[in-house]
DNA sequence: CGCAAGTATGTTTGCGATAACATTACCGTG
DNA sequence: CACGGTAATGTTATCGCAAACATACTTGCG
C-alpha cells in the first residue's frame, strides 16, 4: 500500500496545455461563457453562433475538462457500481446495460468490485469509497439482505439501486424474484410432481429469501407441505452437497435449483448416486447461463434479462440524481426455457 | 439519447456545502497549504502537526474533493478499463485485481464495456471515451490481435497495457499463453495420444494465435502433423459444432480446447455421436471455471491466475503512468489441473 | 410608440485544491 | 556569534469551467 500518493508534480508550462473554453472563444470571437453554454447544451444561444462555435472546438481540438466542469458545477457525473466479484455470470451483462444507458446521459462508471465472499464490511467499504470518489449515485449488483441495513442512512445522502429486490429498503427491486419462484415450481408441479424440493442461495442474497418464500407458498397453494430447504451458496460445490443430501432421498423427485451453476453441483452428485435426471429426479434452476444448455442433461433454467436490468437500474438512478419523474421501463420479466433436465415424475415403482 | 445533459443547477450555498481544507485549516490552527500537505502524505510536516491535522480532518469529517485537487494537480488518478462483456468470466476476476491495486495507490477505475462481438471500431470508442474521460491509464481486458494496429499512436498518448506491445506489454504476455498450449498438449501426448486435434479460440484475441502456434509446434516436436484446426470463437455452440466435426474422425482421440466453455459444447457433441470421454476421446481445455469440475466427466485443464493478471496489469500501468522502473511482478505461471476427461488412448480396434 | 418580457451574449466571481514562491525557526560550524 | 543551509510552515496565484449578475438587443402588445 502506497502510504504516500504523490510527491507533487510540476505544473504543465502553457504551451503545452490543451486546449480550454478561453482558446475556443477566442477561435470563434465569442466569450468562454458561450462556449461553456453551447457545450452543455443550453438552449439561449442562436444556431448560428453554435455553430460558429463548434467549429472552432474541432479547429482547436477542444476536450471538455471533467475536473474543472466538476469543480465548478458542483455534480460529478458519475455513477458507482458495486459488484461480486465471482464467477457468476451475470455481472459483466448488467454492468453492460448501465454503461451503456450511462454513456447515453453523459456518466462515467466507476467499479467498486467485492470478493466473492464478502462481509457487509467489505460493502460499506465499496459503498464509501464510491461515495468519496464522487459517485452522484450507487447501483449495487449485490443485493444482499443485510445491505439495506447495513448500509442505513448512507442510501438517503446517495441515490441507490438494486438490481434486484430488497423490500421496501431504498433499493428497489427490478426483477421479480418471486415470479422466478414462483415459474419454476410451477413448472414442476404442473408436471405432475407432487413437492417439489429447493436448493436455495446464499442467505446473504435477498434474492435467496424471496425465491424461497415464494417456494414454500406455491406449495401451499398446492396443498402440499414444502420440504426442508437445502442450503446452497451459489457455488457448484454447495449444489453438490446438497444434490447428494437429495439422492438419499427417495421421495424427491424434484427440485428447484437457485442458480444454474448449482445445478452443475446437484445433477453431478445426483449422477454418481445413480439418479437419473430427469426420469428419476426433475431439477429447474436460475439464470440462463451460456453453458446450461450444455449441462446433461440440458438446463430448463428460468432466464434473466440482464443488460435490460443494467439498463434499467441506471435509468432509474440517473432520474433519481436529476430528481425527474421515474422514467417508464419496460417490463423485466423472468423466461422459463423449458430443455432436457425436466419430466414428469417416474411411475410409483410400488 | 439526452442531447442536453445539464440545464445547470444552482450553485449550493455556503452552509450545506461539504468541509473544505481551509475549515480544516482553521480546525487545526494550521495554513491550508499544511492540510494539504498532510493529505497528500508529502513529508514536510513535523509528525505532531500531521497528528494535529489528521484530528481536526475527523473532526469536522473532511474528505478530499477528487474533482479540485485533479484540477490543481493536473492528475486524474484515474485507470480505464475496456472489457469485453461476454459470458466469460476471466473478465470479473481480473478487474478485481486492478481495482485493488488501483485503490491501493488511490487510483479510480472506470470501465468501458464493448459488446461481446465487436468491430476494432467499439474498441477505439471505448479508448477514445475513456482518454476523454481523463483515464491516465487504461488496460484493455481484450488482447484482441488488431487491436495494437487499430489503436495506433492512441497508445502513445496514453499508457496502455493489455494488447501487444513489443511483446512484452500485453495481458497475454502477462501469463504465457504459448506454455498454457505446451502444458495441455504435452499432457495429451504423454497419455500415450499419437496427435492431438485443436478446437480454437476467436482468431479475434490474441492469445487464441498464441496457443495454436504453441500446439503446432508441441506436435511438430513429437513428429507428428498437427491436424486442421477447428475454429471456435469461445463460446459453448462453437464448441459443440467443433465436436460435431471431430465425432466424425474415428482417428481422432485426443482435443486440445482453447476454453472450458467450449469443452462443454465438445463433449456435448462427442456424446450425442456415441464416443466416450475419456474413454475414446480426450479432452483438455484451458481457464478451470468453477464449473469444469462439475462437467460430465469433470474437466483436465490448463488455469490462469486472473486475479493476479488483473493485479499486474494495474500495477503496469500505473507504474508507466508514473514513470516509475516497472516493479517486480511475480510470475504468473498457467497450471495444469488433471481431473477426469483425459485418459490413455483406447487400444487400437484392429 | 413605449415599455414590459423575453432572448442572446458578455463580465465577474468562485468552486477546492495544489504549485510556486515567501517566510520563519532552527541547526551546526568556522 | 554571525552565517549558510535546511526543515517547517505560510501566502498567493492558478487550474478550467459554470453560476450569478449585467448588458445589449429583440419581440409583442396596448
Amino acid at each position: 500500500m502506497n502510504a504516500h500518493y504523490d510527491g507533487g508534480m510540476p505544473r504543465r508550462s502553457p504551451e503545452d496545455r490543451s486546449p480550454s473554453q478561453v482558446d475556443v472563444a477566442r477561435a470563434a470571437g465569442v466569450s468562454a461563457q458561450t462556449v461553456s453554454r453551447v457545450i452543455s447544451g443550453q438552449s439561449n444561444v442562436r444556431p448560428e453562433t453554435a455553430r460558429r462555435v463548434m467549429t472552432a472546438v474541432d479547429a482547436v481540438g477542444y476536450r471538455l475538462h471533467a475536473a474543472a466542469a466538476s469543480l465548478a458545477s458542483g455534480r460529478t457525473r458519475t455513477l458507482g457500481v458495486i459488484l461480486v466479484s465471482s464467477d457468476r455470470y451475470s455481472t459483466s451483462a448488467i454492468l453492460l446495460g448501465v454503461e451503456s444507458v450511462a454513456a447515453e446521459s453523459r456518466y462515467t462508471v466507476t467499479t467498486a468490485s467485492v470478493p466473492h465472499h464478502s462481509t457487509p464490511a467489505s460493502f460499506i467499504e465499496a459503498f464509501e469509497r464510491l461515495e468519496r470518489q464522487g459517485c452522484e449515485g450507487i447501483v449495487i449488483l449485490a443485493p444482499v439482505g443485510y445491505l439495506a441495513e447495513a448500509l442505513g442512512t448512507r442510501t438517503e445522502r446517495t441515490p441507490t439501486v438494486g438490481h434486484r429486490q430488497a423490500d421496501s429498503m431504498g433499493i428497489d427491486a427490478l426483477v421479480d424474484q418471486r415470479a422466478i419462484a414462483r415459474a419454476a415450481t410451477e413448472h414442476l408441479l404442473e408436471l405432475g410432481h407432487r413437492s417439489v424440493w429447493h436448493v436455495s442461495g446464499d442467505d446473504f442474497w435477498q434474492e435467496s429469501k424471496a425465491r424461497r418464500e415464494e417456494w414454500e407458498a406455491v406449495l401451499r397453494e398446492h396443498g402440499a407441505t414444502p420440504p426442508p430447504v437445502l442450503p446452497g451458496d451459489w457455488s457448484p460445490e454447495s449444489g453438490y452437497r446438497a444434490g447428494r443430501t437429495l439422492a438419499a432421498i427417495p421421495d424427491a423427485t424434484a427440485v428447484f435449483v437457485s442458480s444454474d451453476e448449482m445445478a452443475f453441483g446437484v445433477i453431478r452428485a445426483l449422477h454418481e448416486a445413480g439418479r437419473i435426471v430427469p426420469d428419476e429426479v426433475s431439477v429447474v434452476s436460475v439464470d440462463d447461463i451460456a453453458l446450461a444448455a450444455y449441462a446433461a442433461p440440458a438446463l430448463t433454467t428460468v432466464g434473466q434479462p440482464f443488460e435490460k436490468v443494467g439498463r434499467a437500474a441506471a435509468t432509474r438512478v440517473i432520474d433519481m440524481i436529476e430528481k425527474r419523474e421515474p422514467s417508464p421501463v419496460e417490463p423485466l420479466h423472468p423466461q422459463l426455457i423449458v430443455r432436457a433436465s425436466t419430466a414428469r415424475p417416474p411411475a410409483p415403482s410400488t
